[in-house]
DNA sequence: TTGATCTATCTGTTATAACGACTATCCTTC
DNA sequence: GAAGGATAGTCGTTATAACAGATAGATCAA
């Protein structure tokens, strides 16, 4: 990986230098959180995928409610969940109830695939602020969501 | 473009619920960008390009000099610039001196595409971050920049 | 009941991303 | 000045993203 450490970012207006360092601090996180998960296989999307799914009902989730849960927005929940399925770390059911849902529930080899992860990928995002102080990393937290508000 | 505000993220380390926020927070405003490039023929990573031989030599940039540039790392510069030599916003040209070398040069047709989206990307930019104060704005910044340093 | 409409998921297709191998040119060193 | 190695860019291939349309099941109105 060519994790060039750009030093920052020139723009005229200060709404604009802070947006692009936004997209340069996160590609670089992401890069290096892509990295680990390569390790075992896995992309980000599928990782979050899994993590979904273990955090929510154990019967398993609709497509449709894992699509909302995801960190970044995903058109096609349907290919996601088929690679998955492939490496088998989930398992596809339809419901009695409303045979148009299917549930994806995560399998045993999924559940020990993230607990391999839990760990490391911890310890990867507590390096990457290792330099922040508690204030700092709540600060920037707060600054992220009103980023989200609008009004 | 379904934008979900996500109000906020569960995580049980401070650290990885940052990364977190950052991650969510990236898709959103990328994606209100994305989506005002779209309405033009390009992509973020295209206007990116554009940009960096605007800003640059008036003869042209060698590949290897955008790929250095980009705010997101890409690796294959060639077919990034073979689409917008395609659709006449670049050229392409051999340097007499380092026969190896391409320079990519931006055309009148290229520069016309950025004058016109220089005032609404402006305008996008500045609705983004409409709720920040200057000193928000400036930790904001100062806080992503800290979080691509280690040590 | 019977359409009409809505919903959840799937499928087809095209575009782009990611990774490696390959070619041409230049540079170094003996 | 020829061989080995470095460098710039291209191309082949596979995987994933993005968008649109299709399918099957549910829901509602009359």
């Amino acid at each position: 990986m060519a994790n060039r450490t750009r030093k920052s970012v020139r723009a005229a207006q200060p709404e604009a230098a802070t947006y692009l360092e936004l997209l340069v601090t996160q590609d670089q996180l992401l890069s290096e959180v892509t990295a680990l998960f390569a390790g075992h296989d896995l992309t980000p999307q599928q990782y979050n995928v899994l993590r979904i799914l273990r955090g929510g009902d154990a019967g398993g989730l609709p497509c449709q409610v894992i699509g909302e849960r995801m960190i970044q927005r995903v058109p096609d929940v349907t290919r996601l969940v088929d690679r998955l399925e492939a490496a088998k770390l989930v398992e596809r059911a339809r419901t009695p109830e409303d045979r148009r849902v299917v549930l994806v529930r995560i399998t045993a080899a999924g559940r020990d695939v993230l607990a391999r992860l839990d760990a490391p990928v911890d310890a990867l995002h507590k390096q990457q602020f290792a330099t922040f102080s508690s204030t700092e990393l709540t600060e920037l937290q707060r600054l992220l969501v009103k980023a989200r508000e609008r009004r």
